[in-house]
DNA sequence: ATGTGACTTCGAGTCCGTC
DNA sequence: AGACGGACTCGAAGTCACA
């Protein structure tokens, strides 16, 4: 396979989870935390460093209490 | 972070992608091919064994022609 | 045409810290 | 509170031979 660039969705993804987190009123620490995430690698999530995957993009929905396609949506 | 055992959801994207790719009328092989993607592996992603990251959702929506978020969500 | 086991490599994911 | 770095471990990514 090639080799490619990190992709738009990674980014999609750290904007909804930051959004999301932020409605729950709940620091990065603290939402990791709950989710027993490593809270450096989370935050590397919401600032789009991270190719997360599909078992941790499950994990993350379900600490933010919504379905996990959400979180591949984009919003403007 | 805890281990854990796959997600559901990976099961979700593994039904989906195989749904969507035979809709296509392709073989895994060709449809790996086109994407760019080792068939192996690929398969491995039907069968939800790959615990897949966004990045290959992203080009595996991409060759499906359809938007990511929708390989997330489980049909019955 | 697809599945499987074995394999290497490089990044996912963890843990310590500082700013 | 959050960004970021270094050093680490282990698993995702990617490939192949064979069934």
């Amino acid at each position: 396979m090639k080799r490619t660039h990190p992709g738009l969705l990674r980014s999609i993804v750290a904007t909804n989870v930051r959004r999301y987190r932020q409605a729950r009123g709940l620091s990065q620490q603290d939402f990791a935390n709950e989710i027993d995430m490593d809270r450096t690698y989370y935050g590397g999530v919401e600032r789009g460093e991270r190719n997360v995957s599909i078992d941790n993009i499950e994990r993350i929905a379900k600490g933010l209490e919504i379905s996990p396609h959400q979180l591949l949506i984009a919003r403007e």
